[in-house]
DNA sequence: ACTATATAGTTAGGGCCCTAACGACCGTCC
DNA sequence: GGACGGTCGTTAGGGCCCTAACTATATAGT
């Protein structure tokens, strides 16, 4: 995820150009990478990546799984599964064993280790998730969340359509 | 920057948990993911990444500058400036030249076939990005935009205070 | 002058993400 | 029971990002 700088002519370059559709795109992306950038930063002492902590969290919550369906829940491909659950498992906090039921399937597990790490690593960014969103007064919140939704489906839309 | 599943039950797992809080956080990132996804894959066709977008639309907009200035205005290390600038060099979108002033420093601009590709690449993210953004009605855009600087300067000053 | 400190750009090493291609295996249809 | 298309996990190769360390050069202070 890139780092934005807007410059200051950025708009206007362009028959299509709209400056507040451009800066509200490049100010979310902007903030994802600021939010992201501190959660990877609180994270490191636990010696865990942001990546590695939503899969044990999902492994948590919803029982072992095979590395297709956590890519299909991350929504990330087979390829980078393999690679992160790799880096959990060295440090132990996931197990890998065959799955029973299809020999070309594996199943990916949550061990003692990891469930310990995952609840240090829950309760430090929930607590600083509270921090960081109490500017803003609860309706405000709620608009957010709405309008990001909003946004999503619309984009999410507008890629079915070829272009 | 990581993609996001919220598990059912992510929450009231820890003291501190706030649901609306946590949603928050996770919808941006998510959100950004997603426009980030989007406008890589619009790029592809030219040859260019969107870090190299970014670098293309700097160096034209504020002329030629040292790789550490543009890691400022990108945000980001000097030494992932140096990645970017070899991929834009080796395409011819770039160049590079020693500073007569600094014998320590360099001198990054951008070539004619880099101007080309820059024009094609507003072109094409600026019309995209005015469909994304068309389901905001023109007040919900602005509000939305206000939030995502409060959010900033919460989340940068929270990081301040040594935790 | 000379040394101590700071800065420029690079490299090395690690993490995450993607696409493409591969061997292993599944299931189905003839 | 064999052949085929689909899926599983992995690897190879490319891109971006970071921190730490290194070389070369600049500059401030003695």
């Amino acid at each position: 995820m890139a780092k934005i700088e807007m410059p200051d002519d950025f708009y206007a370059q362009t028959p299509d150009a709209n400056v507040r559709a451009t800066e509200a795109v490049m100010n979310t992306i902007e903030t994802a990478d600021l939010l992201f950038d501190r959660i990877a930063r609180l994270l490191r002492p636990l010696n865990v990546s942001a990546a590695g902590g939503l899969v044990l969290g999902i492994l948590r919550d919803r029982g072992p799984m095979s590395p297709s369906e956590l890519g299909g829940r991350l929504i990330v491909t087979r390829a980078t599964v393999t690679g992160v659950v790799d880096s959990l498992e060295r440090r132990g906090f996931v197990r890998r064993s065959p799955n029973p039921a299809d020999r070309r399937g594996l199943v990916v597990e949550i061990t003692p280790a990891g469930l310990v790490v995952l609840q240090q690593l829950r309760t430090l960014i929930h607590r600083h998730e509270k921090i960081w969103m109490s500017v803003l007064p609860e309706a405000e919140l709620g608009d957010y969340i709405e309008t990001l939704r909003r946004i999503q489906d619309s984009v999410s839309t507008a890629a079915d359509e070829r272009d």
